[in-house]
DNA sequence: TTATAAAACTATAATGGTTACAAAGATAAA
DNA sequence: TTTATCTTTGTAACCATTATAGTTTTATAA
């Protein structure tokens, strides 16, 4: 309860109006911060809401992104992949096991490069790709 | 003519047999700097070559990826592009005219980072995107 | 409250880039 | 030349995403 209104008072500092469809997406991304992908929230979340489209999380996400709620995340060419975590940091995506993982935040250092002096940047994405630890038996 | 035999040459050295398709797909690459499409680089070459299918064209570079002759770009969401030059290096694409631009090599920083102590990098990519300066009017 | 308009949601169809498949053609070995 | 292997080709299938149109919900105001 407490949480839904954290939610929307969250939302609606992006100016988003927090429907019932848009509260439960964007509360699935906060508690679960594996990337996921379209289907995995709507496989989640739709025995919850018997009524609930695919149409609506890729209308919901698409919105989320468009007003800067969530990052869309290009790192696995198969799906799309979205982040509650809008700060700007780089990601791995292991490509056995397909985990998407959190390295570091970028430093301001990449946003100043002199080479960028005639770009007018809207977004950088740092995608690492290779075996995570656990699929090497490294850690 | 030289230029055939150099291509055949850097072919072989990742382990690739030169046939014809394959010849002319790289020499566009390496003449084509602009990080072309597969419908640009078979539009291109259809002409000449009226039996070409865009199938060879999706199984070459298929195959130079996975030879590691040419890098497979991801920064355009809509099209797969590709890249002769396989140096590390980030990329920015302008949102309005479609460009994809070269910016900057990468540190060999970015691949000593702690945080990547448990990960086995294959490759990163660094993709910036927004408008450039012809866009926007700003050179 | 009731009427009306706008916004959001839903189901289905369409789109389009990529891959799967099987047949035809080319190359290399025997 | 025969045979096996590799490459190319055309078509069909796949599948994530978007477009569309109808329905439901929400907001506005009479
Ligand atoms: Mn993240
Ligand atoms: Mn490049
Ligand atoms: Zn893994
Ligand atoms: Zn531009």
């Amino acid at each position: 309860m407490n949480n839904y209104m954290q939610i929307h008072k969250y939302l609606k500092q992006f100016d988003i109006k927090p429907s019932v469809q848009r509260t439960a997406v964007m509360d699935y991304l906060m508690t679960h911060k594996t990337h996921p992908t379209i289907d995995e929230i709507y496989s989640t979340l739709s025995p919850f809401m018997p009524t609930l489209s695919k149409t609506t999380i890729y209308n919901t996400l698409n919105l989320f992104v468009e007003k800067g709620a969530v990052l869309h995340l290009s790192i696995d060419e198969k799906n799309a992949r979205y982040d509650a975590d809008i700060s700007n940091h780089a990601h791995f995506m292991c490509k056995r096991c397909g985990k998407v993982y959190d390295l570091f935040d970028l430093k301001q250092e990449l946003f100043n490069k002199p080479q960028l002096k005639n770009f007018d940047i809207h977004s950088v994405e740092i995608s690492y790709s290779g075996f995570c630890g656990t699929c090497t038996g490294m850690n």
